[in-house]
DNA sequence: ATTGTTTTTTAGGCTTGTCTAAATTTTATT
DNA sequence: AATAAAATTTAGACAAGCCTAAAAAACAAT
């Protein structure tokens, strides 16, 4: 069983590491923990004794199997969360990381489970990161934005691109919320313009420059 | 600023002094948090130095004003959680008391606020115990069972007396959930039976000994 | 290749929260 | 009232996690 600090030094490594895995070295890992460098070699030298870090003095860290796979569980829960704090309790989704750094540690894997399935298993997190399955496995980060889509086509909004309040809000303002149903019902060739229904509310007009921003899951 | 230790503690001395503000034993209450009377008695000792409990050596520990408001507050996000697992993630009653006890540390106060809103403010958790406001008030434990109304009336389903797991089981069957809304339609003289309708729906019979068991908030 | 700078590790210390064993105080009993 | 038993506190130790200061290793630069 981890601690609550074991498992923010994983979930950092894991992060920083990257997916071709580099090895993290002990002054990054310790500025991206908000710590000294002498806290982070402490740690590092546990975890590399119970198994979860691959370690070489001087050289740097990355994960292990375990390691990795107990980060992936972390991280797992934080954007589950992240994602009912953002649907169900409605924060803005600039307030929620902070919130989800403490909610990631609690134990209980059934809960995690029960809070997916509430979820109705979702892909994405507000911030567009793919939320690894119970094996760990995710899906990539999307690409395609709301102006990629063809006439007729479904699909539900993951993320943006600009996440600056004034757009969310703007956003807020349109019904549009993180995992809305979206159909592009008419594209305007003339200004660019697109006629969507959202949650198949009557249609809507919005501008090309606003449908670039918006990343859609297509379904 | 609390850690979770100290969080525990005061909710142990708070719940152990009762109503009538008694004084704990350092015994009973190590015994009560699985932990020995010399670990007890150090952090009581811390809690006195920072004003938490009035404490005299050998004689017993209670909360003092700012340690009720702390440990009402703990008991507050706990209870709260309770009502969330069961009513949202659809625990068993009698699984999540584990869960709540990591989640009532989690500190974000408005976290805590918006899960109130989404429950929409129960005042009792799973197991009939009143929920605090956010000023540390609670209503009375509830004593109206269903077989006390009259024809007519509404109540709000909050508890039962029997919680063996068969008598919920059965519930469940008959579609009677924790916050279920319910209405008294008649009731039987000849056999003790009465109609009630629950959320709305067409009107079902329980017997006189189901319907004692079901505690009630009258609406 | 030697010197200086940066990075990393080690050493030593502090707090929190736990433990066991020993000392002390209270309570119960004769 | 003296003593035995029980409850409580103190003392000393330990692990986790952090810190600062000093030492050691790696790197860069002339």
């Amino acid at each position: 069983m981890l601690t609550q600090s074991e498992e923010n030094y994983l979930k950092a490594i894991y992060k920083l590491s990257g997916t071709d895995k580099n090895f993290v070295s002990t002054n990054t890992l310790a500025e991206n923990l908000a710590t000294s460098a002498a806290s982070a070699t402490d740690m590092i030298q546990r975890l590399s004794k119970k198994g979860y870090v691959h370690y070489h003095k001087y050289q740097g860290v990355s994960t292990s199997p375990s390691g990795e796979k107990a980060a992936l569980k972390v991280i797992r829960k934080h954007r589950l969360w992240e994602v009912f704090l953002v649907q169900k309790l409605k924060f803005n989704w600039n307030e929620v990381h902070a919130i989800a750094e403490e909610l990631e540690h609690v134990k209980s894997p059934q809960l995690i489970d029960q809070l997916d399935k509430f979820l109705n298993y979702p892909k994405y997190d507000p911030h567009g990161d793919p939320i690894p399955d119970a094996e760990g496995r995710m899906a990539p980060r999307p690409t395609t934005t709301l102006d990629m889509l063809s006439r007729g086509d479904h699909g539900k909004v993951i993320s943006t691109k600009d996440s600056s309040s004034s757009f969310l809000l703007f956003l807020d303002k349109l019904n549009i919320g993180l995992g809305a149903e979206i159909e592009l019902l008419d594209y305007f060739d003339y200004d660019g313009t697109y006629s969507v229904s959202i949650n198949h509310a009557p249609p809507i007009t919005l501008s090309g420059k606003v449908a670039a921003n918006i990343f859609i899951e297509k379904l």
